[in-house]
DNA sequence: CGTCCCGTTGATCCCTATCAAATGTAGTGG
DNA sequence: CCACTACATTTGATAGGGATCAACGGGACG
């Protein structure tokens, strides 16, 4: 007895952008919903992919593993993306793992309505292309950081790209709307820990942002930027560095 | 006045698996087919995306300059491969450039084409699906390489791929079959010329390449490959190195 | 046959990983 | 409600992998 998911839910995401909405009606009544609490999995890395999903509440995030155990952030899953859709690209299994960091809400297909759905609409399959690609600039943009840049500037950039994507404004500054700790923002940046914890106490002590456990809130955007842009941290001037001359 | 291209060149691409003839025939009357010489550019970063590309012969490379005037290398696209479909994912101009680097011959298509071979036929839509995903996978596997490994490992599955994907049996080892300098090869695994000529050398001395200008060959796999899992290189024994540890 | 372009190799330096240890904070069970 | 414990964070000290700086050698091509 699943109940019916409201179609508002789902008409504005931008996998479903421009379908029919008797189409999205189908797609909605196989749905089925699920609340997760901070640390439940969703999927494990390796495991045969069954299911691929949409985000409609919440934060999770995206693991590789390596064979040496280290982990890797794949990415944040932020409301509205769809994941794990890993037999529509086909392959068999999910390349990563996917946990909650707080309470959520996804809603999940079997991977076997995939094809269904890009039959059914040909909008969906552009649509599915277009978040592909987009993820595709993202990995590359990311290559780019982690072959040129600096740790500081890395580091600069993904908190700036978490404020966008999940900001939320405090009396106090801008902060990251859920739970992550300096080991996950190493992560993603390709750094230790310390590293991260050295360079955000550095910025606190310059009133750039303000931090907490699991918490970060940006108070000054533009100084920020300035790092990320590339520019020197400390007021000294160093001679610009450049890895790959022309 | 374009000659019309045999179906045969085509017909068992990536792109176009299960496609079915007639639609392959419609395709193959509006290619274009272009002839290029090593350093002959195909189309330029920033540009708007006019058209989308199939390489039948040679070797081109895809780069990505920073605003600092670095590059870094995106992929060699092999033949067979299709590359420049910035429009499909819904970019107006290309991420990147990418210029021949021996001689090539490559067929194009105006990007407004794109949009008819997906309504033509939902095979060929499935089939763009899984080029970007098989892309993304690689940029992820880039990125967890450049996150958790030294730049000895990267270099060794850099020149693994390479042989993999193009490499050329000769009585000296298996050779790149395609001009490639150190600096390109930096460029792929986020180093420098110089630290890829000194490894290089040092592999060379061990007999496990051969290499020359804009020459590699590589004569001892396991060798390389056991580099590439992550062992050290000189026998003396330095406690494992990792990162995140669990 | 000169001139790029590519490659090699030494010397030095510095960013950042690693090692080590203490402090702080949330959650839990008695 | 508090002791206990697990997890997060901070901070110092040290070392090393590679980038950077510098200079030269050698092959290809016009």
């Amino acid at each position: 007895m699943s109940h019916s998911i409201p179609r508002s839910l789902v008409k504005d995401l931008d996998l479903f952008r421009a379908v029919p909405e008797q189409d999205l009606d189908a797609v909605l009544a196989i749905a089925r919903p699920m609340r997760l609490v901070a640390g439940d999995p969703v999927f494990q890395q390796g495991q045969s992919a069954e299911q691929f999903f949409i985000l409609l509440h919440g934060h999770l995030k995206v693991v590789q593993t390596t064979a040496e155990g280290e982990q890797v952030m794949v990415r944040y899953v932020i409301p509205g993306e769809v994941f794990g859709i890993a037999k529509a690209m086909r392959r068999p299994t999910y390349p990563a793992s996917c946990m909650a960091v707080e309470e959520s809400i996804v809603l999940a297909w079997p991977s076997s309505e995939w094809d269904h759905f890009m039959t059914g609409n040909l909008q969906f399959a552009a649509n599915a292309l277009q978040a592909v690609g987009q993820r595709l600039q993202d990995a590359q943009t990311r290559i780019k950081e982690l072959s040129t840049e600096e740790v500081e500037q890395r580091v600069a950039r993904c908190i700036l790209r978490l404020v966008d994507s999940s900001g939320e404004k405090t009396e106090d500054g801008i902060a990251i709307n859920f739970p992550i700790t300096r080991q996950e923002i190493a992560e993603m940046t390709g750094t230790t820990l310390h590293t991260v914890s050295r360079l955000l106490s550095a910025w606190k002590e310059r009133g750039m942002v303000n931090t907490g456990r699991k918490l970060v809130i940006v108070r000054k955007m533009d100084d920020l930027i300035r790092l990320a842009e590339g520019n020197l941290s400390d007021s000294a001037n160093k001679p610009a560095a450049r890895k790959n001359p022309v």
